[in-house]
DNA sequence: AATCTCACG
DNA sequence: ACGTACGTGAGATTA
């Protein structure tokens, strides 16, 4: 007996594409509906257990074509071009991966899986029917069972749907559900049914009467409202054509061998190279594919090697690297412990371990910048080699921040990742290493990012890895007190809270606090989320006056915030020695930003005042300070280079106020004559320019209406003539060349500008608008970076760089050094980037980070 | 795991 | 009819 399961590739990919979030490569592929089909897939061979597959698509006729897609139109929505574009390579992938794909010209989904399954049954197999469409109910029978897709308070759900469940449900046996159909008919599928009758009724007829001929011929004598009657009446013709429309063929013209449906051998190879083509390295991984080469064809033969073992090869090897002057290599890293490392020179291997005699004589190499090195993710071996005060040396290639250049949209730039993604064999790590690093910088030669690779990423990866040995310290007591008093201040508030509601709820809850503010208070509810009411800070601010309770939330809001994110969450990661060591990402943001987290240094409360009490917990060491080194307007003088705009260019150099003198600009009148309230609107003006603005979200930010803002942007586009074409340069450049870049050659891929929805398209404008600015502005604070830790290091000084924050830098330093790093730190960041404007620094000094912010 | 909210530049 | 500024990370709730 041979289990069957029959797909109907039509419906299963359409709720894969609705219910998988939009997902593309980088040319802009969308592969959605691909990747939540191979899900849905690999549960229902789970389920079914099948022996055989056959995968059925529609296929209409060439001649009925025009009138097919008018009906289509009626009735469906179109296929939009997103979806449409996956199919052919789902269709590859499923034959790839050995499953039979049936489509017949004038023949829908529906009638192959009403074939297949009539001849499966007839021949005593078993038959699952898997679709999301309730249609195909009418199959089901001894022997044929339908596994229906459905989505359940928004999540995906398999409904195992037999004779016994469809009587449950309906009450009917699924001949029936076809009358049943005739009878209501079903305005998606164009089914007219009988006029009048709708679910209910027909649902009551079937289920006394049973069946349409029944009902027809007896009409006259039948136990109903003569009104219904009537409707049946002049329904009949209809009623007929209804049961004819809604018939599932049986007798489609296609193999009914059980053996056509036999579920073959994967292909491998074809396999690997549709999902390599498609970036569906998870799935390749899930098939226990190994790579295969796409773009690379010079990859084939493996590089052979020997692997040295043993005291007497290490030295061997050394004097191999030494006399070639180069190697590869792969370190482990642990903490801040090297656990082994692995060489390759010229095809000859060896891994040391860290226990093997003289492994510290493999350091020499590491610190020789005679001997040059490539390897993948140098930050922690930077990091262990720094804390045992060894200098890393004669790193010309890390291809992990290669590999970020190449792509900062993947989120996984681990070694085995990337020999996927390049087509190479992961068998031999080691060897195959080679490949890749050659493969990648020429990459990044060819598309003109060698000297933001060699010159920026990876003397950064050492700075970051010694920003991170060195850490902060923090007070921790202040901490604890501090949170003591938050926590207080909450348990009053609660009480208050639940007093003003009228009963307890966990205020944590958007949810519960929902429906206290908007259901049982009454208060008007603002915007509205997913899954209910919104009743975030902004929200609550227009409710303020409305109602007592609303002050005390936002207050609780702050001060859970505060006591859990920076008190709690900061005290649990303080080293025993009083300090805390974020980890500096630096392949993790899409703009070549850097990333600060566990714990998030980035983002240390500042903009009220009591949330900015929290930096007088950041210190420097007992007797030190801090620096603190922050760039005036950069992404704005950024714009100004960029568009090369010359009023704001001579606003930048003879020192003005920006937003001021955009104010003046904007309203036709002489800076001092700016009112507060008219700079504050250009400052949103001029960071909405940089966001890639809209009318819309600027009136909301500014609090005046649509027509305003966007009077404002067009008279500021209109006074910035040279930032207006500069904008539009930026889209044009970007869509046609499929990614956005920054001054330095920076790229970011852009597929959201070829998408077909048009939500989808703005944001990839405003990304396209965006991304240089944001970018170059990270790609010259990193250049700074790099520049303050060599001058420190240059100068002999003690000081150490222990902080980035996007356009601010924190030195610790003893109070010997402070004014020297002060002056240092102005004049390498000012230097960073030579540009039309002047990139101006404001330094200050403090023993807190609360003093030294300025 | 996804959603909401909120902290930063 | 919808739902927007760009870029992040973390904590709590809820499904």
């Amino acid at each position: 007996m041979n289990r069957l399961l029959v797909i109907d590739g039509n419906s299963i990919i359409n709720r894969a594409f609705y219910g998988v979030k939009a997902l593309t490569t980088k040319d802009g592929q969308y592969t959605n509906a691909i990747v939540g089909f191979l899900n849905i897939l690999a549960r229902l061979r789970t389920l079914s257990e099948a022996t055989h597959i056959a995968v059925a698509f529609d296929r209409h006729a060439p001649t009925f074509r025009h009138q097919m897609y008018a009906e289509y139109k009626a009735g469906r929505k179109g296929m939009p071009d997103e979806l449409r574009q996956q199919l052919q390579p789902l269709k590859d992938i499923l034959a790839a991966m050995g499953l039979a794909i049936v489509e017949l010209d004038g023949y829908e989904a529906d009638d192959i899986l009403g074939t297949l399954s009539a001849a499966a049954a007839k021949n005593g197999d078993v038959c699952f029917i898997a679709t999301g469409d309730r249609d195909s109910l009418q199959l089901v029978g001894e022997g044929v069972t339908v596994l229906l897709a459905t989505t359940k308070m928004g999540h995906p759900e398999t409904v195992v749907m037999d004779t016994a469940a469809i009587h449950e449900k309906y009450g009917l046996t699924p001949g029936q559900l076809i009358d049943l159909k005739a009878l209501q008919g079903d305005t998606s599928d164009n089914i007219p049914g009988v006029p009048g009758v709708g679910e209910k009724t027909a649902l009551d007829l079937m289920q006394r009467f049973g069946s349409l001929d029944y009902i027809y011929d007896n009409l006259a004598d039948l136990d109903i409202r003569d009104n219904l009657r009537g409707k049946l009446e002049s329904g009949k013709e209809s009623a007929y054509i209804s049961k004819k429309l809604g018939t599932i063929c049986r007798e489609v013209p296609i193999s009914t061998v059980a053996a056509d449906y036999e579920v073959a051998p994967m292909q491998e190879a074809t396999l690997a190279t549709l999902l390599t083509k498609l970036e569906l390295f998870k799935w390749m991984e899930k098939l226990g594919l190994s790579a295969q080469p796409v773009a690379t064809p010079a990859v084939a033969e493996s590089v052979p090697t020997v692997t040295v073992e043993g005291n007497e090869a290490l030295g061997k090897m050394l004097t191999l690297v030494r006399q070639r002057g180069k190697a590869d290599l792969l370190a482990q890293v642990e903490g801040e412990e090297i656990l082994s490392l692995a060489l390759v020179v010229d095809g000859c291997a060896a891994r040391v371990d860290r226990l093997a005699p003289d492994f510290e004589r493999l350091y020499t190499l590491l610190t020789d910048e005679s001997v040059t090195k490539r390897t993948h993710n140098s930050k922690p071996l930077f990091a262990a080699l720094l804390s045992m005060g060894l200098r890393p040396a004669g790193f010309v290639l890390d291809t992990c921040l290669a590999a970020y250049l190449l792509n900062p949209l993947s989120t996984d730039y681990s070694l085995s990742r990337l020999l996927t993604e390049y087509g190479l064999a992961a068998e031999e790590p080691l060897c195959t290493f080679s490949v890749l690093a050659d493969t990648l910088s020429r990459q990044v030669e060819e598309q003109g990012m060698t000297a933001l690779l060699t010159d920026v990423e990876q003397p950064l990866a050492e700075v970051l890895a010694s920003m991170e040995n060195e850490g902060m310290a923090v007070d921790r007591q202040g901490i604890t007190d501090f949170g003591r008093d938050l926590s207080a201040r909450i348990r009053t508030l609660q009480q208050e809270i639940w007093q003003q509601v009228g009963y307890e709820f966990n205020l944590n809850s958007p949810k519960q606090l929902g429906k206290a503010l908007f259901e049982d208070l009454g208060l008007p509810a603002g915007k509205k989320t997913k899954s209910g009411y919104s009743t975030n800070a902004e929200v609550l601010e227009k409710l303020r006056e409305q109602h007592p309770v609303v002050a005390n939330l936002l207050e609780y809001r702050t001060l859970t915030k505060l006591n859990g994110t920076y008190c709690d969450g900061l005290l649990g990661l303080i080293t025993p020695a009083g300090r805390i060591h974020s980890v500096f990402n630096q392949t993790e943001t899409r703009t070549g930003r850097i990333s600060s987290s566990e714990p998030n240094l980035q983002n240390i409360p500042v903009r009220s005042e009591l949330g900015r009490q929290m930096r007088r917990f950041f210190t420097a060491r007992a007797g030190w300070v801090l620096c603190d080194a922050d760039y005036s307007q950069i992404e704005l003088r950024v714009l100004a280079h960029m568009a090369a705009e010359p009023t704001m260019l001579s606003a930048f150099n003879s020192g003005e106020d920006i937003h001021r003198s955009t104010a003046a600009q904007v309203f036709g009148m002489p800076p001092e004559m700016v009112t507060p309230e008219m700079r504050s609107a250009a400052k949103a003006v001029n960071f909405g320019i940089i966001y890639g603005i809209g009318a819309h979200s600027l009136s909301e930010d500014l609090g005046v209406s649509y027509g305003e803002a966007k009077a404002y942007i067009e008279s500021y586009l209109h006074h910035f003539g040279a930032v207006s074409a500069f904008m539009e340069s930026l889209i044009g450049d970007a869509t046609d060349k499929g990614y956005g870049e920054t001054l330095f050659g920076r790229r970011r891929p852009l597929p959201e500008l070829k998408a077909g929805n048009a939500m989808t398209r703005h944001f990839g404008e405003r990304v396209a608008r965006n991304m240089p600015i944001q970018g170059t502005a990270a790609d010259i604070i990193k250049m700074a970076m790099v520049r303050v830790y060599r001058r420190l290091q240059a100068e002999g000084l003690q000081a150490k760089l222990i902080l980035q924050v996007h356009d601010e830098l924190l030195v610790e330093a003893p109070p010997t050094e402070a004014q020297r790093v002060a002056a240092l730190l102005k004049e390498e960041m000012e230097a960073a980037a030579n540009l039309q404007v002047k990139l101006e620094v404001d330094v200050h000094v403090g023993e807190t980070w609360y003093e030294a912010k300025g």
